[in-house]
DNA sequence: ACCTGAACACCGTTCAAGT
DNA sequence: ACCTGAACACCGTTCAAGT
């Protein structure tokens, strides 16, 4: 598993076969069967020891469960402790690029998946959350959890991408007559960010916490 | 490309090889490279012929722009504009459920992706939203604009898949050593919808509503 | 239990050739 | 411009055989 995922991060993810796979392990690609079951099983274990790399925030519970805390303390705290939960995936996940996709082909969650789930459903729950309001922000909070957002818009238009303020004038003015808002949105995250394009990792903040607030408000109804 | 989308409809997206479409046309596999690059071209051409079959909510404004209508009337349908979009793209998605994660491994949008997503920055604009307020919306949005939400959980112990009472009360002991919180989950939604699961469509509207209400925050800030 | 090597049924894509 | 057929360099996976 340690293999692929490392020729994985050093190749990309088309790379991996069973046959380079095995190469890299100094090995014949039908030696791989004798500890996985076909190439999917090889896919969901690189999957769930990634997301075993997530460190744990101490059984993600939510603080004070000893001796002075009173419950109120570690009620209003749910919030902190799943974002920096969701930050620490994020840096995980950062390391492993081609990690995303392969997440979300998996039709089934492996054992560390499910323990990291659980962990995050422990937090919601001592948080004062109903089971029904934290299956509800389950689905809410989504692949947020594990520190991605598989956004459509990576190489698009308005976007990524530094450009120069000449060739954006130029793409804008383009683009205009047929897409103006997606050109006037180009515009104006070009010219924002040092022309440097948009700043996924402010992006994904401002999206967890948004969403983070609008869970506090689910509570109180 | 309707060929290929058929074929994908009808056998899934793991049978799309270009030797099983030209066979579907009655023509060499080579003939396809005429019409497309490769095959990656193929599968983008898939998928936005499938986002062009989203129904555009003429020009995908916010409702009265000629005559009676004042501003604010129209301020106040944004949210109601985007839900039925959503919507929309949701029920052409589930038309072709293999999709989602075709879209998702995508690089770039096609020409009707992108004149979809200038719709929804027309609806947050003409709605009031600043430029980088509608940036913010735009990933928090994500997929959910395209009508699908990538589900850690599909196959999970506590989402999808009716069980009977007592077989779920089985591998609920069984997992509540482990995963507590998942197991209680399982054994709720299991109860709630008359043994038959969660409700992915209840579970995207309650999550679009939740992001939409959040939205209508963001604005007076 | 773990590894090997040959083989099978596939792939995407090239090239030269046809109309 | 569009289609063909042979070929190349790969795949995942089987099976029988070895240690």
């Amino acid at each position: 598993m340690a293999a692929g995922i490392a020729l994985a991060d050093r190749d990309g993810i088309e790379s991996i076969s069973m046959r380079k796979l095995a190469q890299e392990l100094g090995v014949e690609a039908m030696s791989i069967y004798t500890h996985v079951r076909n190439k999917d099983d090889l896919l969901d274990g690189m999957v769930d020891a990634v997301i075993g790399q997530i460190p744990t925030t101490a059984d993600g519970a939510g603080g004070a469960d000893g001796a002075d805390g009173a419950d109120s303390a570690a009620d209003a705290d749910w919030a902190t402790t799943l974002r920096q939960m969701a930050l620490a995936a994020r840096a995980v996940i950062l390391t492993h690029p081609w990690a995303p996709p392969v997440i979300e082909s998996r039709t089934a969650p492996g054992p560390a998946t499910l323990r990291h789930i659980d962990a995050v459903l422990s937090v919601l729950r001592k948080g004062g959350f109903t089971v029904a309001q934290t299956h509800h922000a389950l689905h809410i909070l989504g692949s947020r959890l594990l520190g991605f957002t598989q956004d459509l818009f990576d190489d698009s238009a308005g976007s990524s991408g530094a450009l120069d303020p000449e060739t954006a004038a130029g793409i804008v003015s383009e683009l205009g007559a047929t897409l103006p808002y997606i050109a006037e949105m180009a515009l104006a995250v070009t010219h924002q960010g040092a022309l440097g394009g948009c700043d996924d990792d402010a992006e994904f903040q401002f999206a967890l916490d948004f969403i983070l607030d609008g869970l506090a408000g689910l509570q109180n109804r």
